[in-house]
DNA sequence: TTAACTAATGACAACGTTTGCAGTAATTAT
DNA sequence: ATAATTACTGCAAACGTTGTCATTAGTTAA
């Protein structure tokens, strides 16, 4: 067992109230002779002290402590999130703890309610997205909140997350743009907010364009690799196929792109495409894929940012912050005119 | 403020061990009268009652907590690595805590430390590679540990991590066995055990087949894109360039590859190569790549496994376990023969 | 009837910190 | 010389649990 504090005071003969203020070094409050202050440090150095956390979270009800909630932390969106957050919260002096809800509600509701116990600080949460009520319960509870990446428009809390929407948009705008009319889209899982969002941007744009958004060119189930694979293959046997389709992010490009190989067809002469999300590769592939990046880096010090100052007021007004995707053109698009 | 015991003791008119009891279910122990139990259950939901982790941990002196401390979460690896191996622990009512070490011994130190002061009941470290003397002390302190990945050998603690020496044999003896004989490698940060270990097994599969190790054909910096594109260039800007190179793992593939494009050759015609490392996009390349997947699942199940023994058993044998990678052959290798 | 048991509950002492308050000795002000 | 101030230190009460030990009342055995 490591040493205590009453250890040092034990071995030095001085009482466990002034060991404690040497070792935290309190800067004037209560002053403690230097001769004093040696004596406990190297009491403290030779037994190996390491302050009880546990102990002292109690005794303080903080614990420095962020709790963040990832739906699918093996996916690099999330990792790197957790990555960026967890730096930039080191440099407040938080710790981050992190658990993955592994695409389930009920995990996700366990995380929560866990790291409640746990009496983390701030609560950052990135839904799995389908259910919202043990987050309103969370809200409640009066601890700073955030929702990042597939929000509810209806909770009363701080949100942060890509316009979804408006990068759907500048992407299919951009296939216009190059000449094409017929344009597909592949998308993920229905009923999610980013999804939905991605669609309806792809609609608008179609519509703002004037044209009509063929039902047929309209797919979608999830997004992994085997539901692009799956769908890409359908739309390539259309009688009249898209000239150019877009992927509304994830793990659809890769499935897609292997479906188009096995038709040999070629990018982009053959069929264009873009797709939501850059993942490192996309630069790397035959052709380079174009891309409506995430701005990842930015997402996570706003979201920082939003915990600390609700953390810090309590009461200032809840801001719902969209932060825009970026038009990344390579060349997976045939220019038409 | 969240209900506690008193509170709830109050309510009822009970004791807070009464509640306590209650609350904890343990089994016959201590007998409660139904009602009682009915009264307490019933209040304890009126008021939202959750327990404070951090007074049951500090009573307990047990958390249900393991650490891990990883160099880098936003690479696959290692972020599936944590995913799999929380979901198991999960099963057996454990938490994970992670924390990123964002490859800097500093602060893997300090991760560990505040790790060990959290009280987890165990410890997984995959050490950033460069520094062991904290492990050491960490070793010392008693708590159950295991290192993983980046292993270091002289360490008296279980370990587990995948056989990268065989696994570069492997993947070497397949180049040979298709007629190559000008092999070349481009590897990772040296100093590090897998860099060193894959590095021995493309030299030992060399010297097995009578081929020398040609010192420019060796090149090595990291395991960065940026560095794969660069040692590629130079590679290819030889007088005899080799046939087939050897990748040894991470993101050099990917700039290897920018490398190879930019000189407009093909793959595998006029340059071929293996990876260590077995990335979701491999298959997904023009062509697919060859490449030695490391079987990650089973790393991680092999990791709770040794754990939880550890705990269990303190005093058990010391296991230092590898397991094998596979070599998955796609389209990457010419055959010379 | 009394002793011995059981069922149900409560009092209380930890776990290892931090910190307000009180106390003592030494120093300075008056 | 006394009062006021300062420098240093210790006491003890939290923080919210859990589990040991007592205690009470009721029940069964002798």
């Amino acid at each position: 067992m490591s040493a205590r504090l009453i250890d040092i005071a034990r071995k030095t003969g001085y009482s466990v109230s002034t060991v404690s203020r040497v070792l935290n070094q309190k800067p004037g409050k209560y002053p403690v002779h230097e001769k004093t202050q040696k004596q406990i440090l190297a009491a403290a150095e030779e037994l190996g002290y390491r302050p009880n956390i546990i102990a002292r979270n109690l005794r303080l009800r903080k614990t420095r402590e962020i709790g963040m909630v990832v739906p699918d932390i093996s996916k690099r969106f999330f990792s790197f999130l957790v990555k960026i957050i967890a730096k930039h919260l080191r440099e407040f002096d938080y710790k981050m703890i992190v658990y993955d809800a592994d695409e389930d509600t009920g995990i996700e509701k366990d995380a929560i309610t866990n790291l409640l116990a746990k009496k983390v600080d701030g609560l950052i949460v990135c839904p799995v997205g389908v259910e919202s009520r043990h987050l309103e319960q969370t809200i409640q509870s009066g601890i700073p909140f955030l929702t990042m990446d597939r929000c509810f428009e209806h909770l009363k809390a701080d949100s942060i997350s890509v316009d979804n929407y408006n990068g759907a948009r500048i992407a299919v705008e951009y296939l216009i743009a190059e000449g094409h009319h017929k344009i597909g889209v592949i998308h993920g899982l229905q009923g999610t907010w980013p999804n939905e969002m991605r669609l309806k941007g792809y609609q608008d744009a179609l519509k703002q364009a004037g044209i009509k958004a063929e039902k047929r060119y309209n797919q979608c189930d999830s997004f992994g690799t085997f539901n692009g694979y799956l769908e890409m293959h359908q739309m390539l046997r259309l009688d009249d196929p898209p000239t150019a389709v877009f992927f509304a992010g994830g793990y659809i490009l890769l499935g897609a792109l292997k479906a188009i190989r096995e038709k040999n067809l070629n990018v982009p002469r053959d069929i264009s495409f873009i797709t939501f999300d850059d993942p490192t590769y996309a630069m790397q592939l035959t052709p380079p894929i174009s891309a409506v990046a995430q701005p990842i880096e930015e997402v996570a010090a706003m979201a920082v940012k939003l915990l600390l100052r609700r953390m810090a007021e309590p009461d200032a007004d809840i801001e719902n912050v969209l932060l825009q995707p970026q038009l990344i053109v390579r060349d997976s698009v045939a220019k038409l005119i």
